[in-house]
DNA sequence: TAATAATGTTAGTTCCTTCTAACTTTTAAG
DNA sequence: CTTAAAAGTTAGAAGGAACTAACATTATTA
């Protein structure tokens, strides 16, 4: 059973440097002021000011000129964000296929507007197009693509359709 | 030919003020300050404030004490989102069955954050999914429905799935 | 180790959006 | 037509998030 984990009111912003912290982490191990300054292309000092407002919310641990920490719940905070971040990536390219580039700026506004149950219903349907017993793209997602680039229904689209009205 | 609008910088804020001024608009014919107060709940103060921004930025006309009216401007702008706002639930309640409540929410959050290009996928996603030759949902649609019902995909997917590799 | 470079912090400013409280204008009643 | 209610405005404050500029600390290296 799932602890019913009452959120933490986040910003937009606290989300996005919870989801770049965690991302350094992973890669570095370490994180550093510059370094998220860096990837989010903001000043250090703005940095600061954040790590400020996420240790006193006990997301984060961050003592004078060291390096930044996650909490437990500062992690679970930012695995959360990455989680939702990812979900909508991989629905925008490989269902709605949008490119890599905008699917990604796309995402990381997305990622902060969407409910707990939107998430779920998106996670699932893209569990539902890809993992499927012949791992290949479902014949509908093929149509939609054909459908996006001519303006027309596949003739095998139609067919299938008719073929379940033979008496019209 | 499309004339490509150069895109007006706007808030999350100012979007949201100018697709609320053209519903009432189009509900109430004249707009007062009160009515958007209403439906914004936000105090009165800060609808003159905003007003006064759009005013500058030449989308909307407001005179001291008067009604408030969008130039063509602020019309396109205020359509625009009304566009992206009601695509983003469609597709939230009728292909991922998100609840209306949540749905609703939601939009009025992804409506700031989606890009032109996802937008228009989106909307030709939609086209494909409804726009079909005997207007009812597709069955890939319905056994998405089931999969997240059951977390198990019905038996008529896995036939179709089958029927396409009857070696193996 | 002393000096310099790299990092990080502080203080003060700006912009955006909201608020409250006091005030003004318009409208509707008596 | 005067007055009270409704609607709208102004000014000032606050919170969030960014910035600059000056200062402090830590690290590097000559």
């Amino acid at each position: 059973m799932k602890k019913d984990k009452k959120p933490i009111e986040l910003t937009r912003s606290m989300e996005d440097y919870l989801r770049r912290i965690i991302a350094l982490k992973e890669k570095k191990g370490a994180v550093q002021v510059k370094d998220i300054s860096r990837l989010m292309n903001v000043k250090p000092s703005s940095v600061t000011a954040i790590l400020d407002t996420l240790a006193k919310k006990g997301l984060v641990i961050h003592e004078r000129y060291s390096y930044v920490e996650l909490t437990p719940k500062g992690e679970r905070a930012a695995r959360d964000v990455e989680k939702r971040h990812s979900v909508l990536i991989k629905f925008l390219t490989e269902i709605l296929e949008v490119d890599p580039e905008t699917a990604k700026k796309d995402s990381c506004r997305m990622e902060h507007a969407i409910s707990p149950q939107t998430f779920k219903k998106l996670m699932k349907f893209i569990e539902f197009v890809e993992n499927r017993p012949t791992h290949e793209k479902p014949e509908w997602l093929k149509s939609f693509a054909y459908y996006f680039k001519t303006g027309e229904r596949s003739e095998e689209c139609k067919m299938r359709e008719l073929k379940k009205k033979p008496e019209a």
